[in-house]
DNA sequence: TATTGTTATACTCTATAACTATA
DNA sequence: TATAGTTATAGAGTATAACAATA
């Protein structure tokens, strides 16, 4: 990567950051949610699991503001690691309307495949660039996310389930 | 941006570019489609009135792969803007199973209008970097785009749709 | 009165199939 | 036989409202 310098690429809009980051973005969260597919989760499972090993106990209301969505979903996301057995609700210590979301052992297993393949995809999708241009430009990143106010791991929307039973044409 | 040093963020999530590019991504769409809705476009509109920009006359058939969508889709974008009487269904002179799509007067000066939009969400996307950041990042985002087989201009999903009904509750 | 978890409902978007008229 | 445009249908995802238990 040295050739700054501005090409006339075809497309008016491939010329564009906020077209281009939308366009990456689409598809690295595509691709994550189909390497994650054979482990039978979908990102916002991912998502869940990396909160909980952050800090486990917390209520269902917690999590789902720390992910940036309504509790309504949050009560599926459960739903779906509870009869994996990945996630027990417990009672909660200070609040009985609550839940305490704790992980189970095979949930750390899990997790630890997960993040490996987290790994694969980021290292596949930085693979056309050279290692100071990936520390640089994960450092332009972070600070547009920051200037713009997005709350740090927080991601909306996207989920592009490759797990349902019709969408698997891909 | 002069501080590349890895910095400990709270998140593990936020220091993968796949997860920031992603999560800016998302919101990139997001953001334009918002700032879309005033002139009753959607991102998908805008796309079109673009591609047509660049060579009127086409069928439907070829810009549904140009733009990357199923022709179903496309059926409903040309009727919607056709409606609005931005675009003519004209015969094709070639085949006449075809349509051969043009721009009115009147999409001139709406699509005029859609690039200042869109020149102001790029502007406030990259407000927090400077001159040659920016040079740098779209380059990088250029270059990551080719490698991983992106098509120029072609974008996937993220519809967003902040025209609605329903959804208006941003 | 407000909040946690839950359920139900409606709506949007997308994918697929099928049909017609042409090629 | 294959393709362009169209229409209809089914599925997934999401937003909203409403409810019971508890704060």
């Amino acid at each position: 990567m040295a050739d700054v310098t501005a090409r006339a690429t075809g497309h008016p809009l491939a010329g564009r950051a906020s077209f281009l980051l939308s366009q990456l973005g689409a598809y690295s969260a595509h691709e994550f949610a189909k390497r994650l597919a054979p482990l039978g989760m979908r990102p916002g499972h991912f998502g869940l699991l990396m909160h909980l090993s952050r800090g486990e106990g917390q209520s269902q209301q917690r999590l789902a503001d720390a992910m940036g969505i309504h509790r309504n979903v949050m009560v599926g996301l459960v739903d779906e690691l509870e009869d994996r057995g990945l996630i027990e609700r417990r009672r909660h210590p200070a609040d009985r309307r609550a839940h305490a979301i704790h992980l189970t052992g095979t949930a750390h297993d899990l997790l630890g495949r997960a993040q490996r393949v987290a790994d694969e995809h980021e290292a596949e999708l930085l693979a056309g660039i050279g290692e100071d241009d990936r520390t640089y430009l994960i450092a332009l990143l972070q600070h547009l996310a920051e200037h713009t106010g997005l709350p740090s791991g927080v991601h909306p929307g996207l989920n592009d389930n490759p797990l349902s039973t019709t969408s698997r044409r891909c």
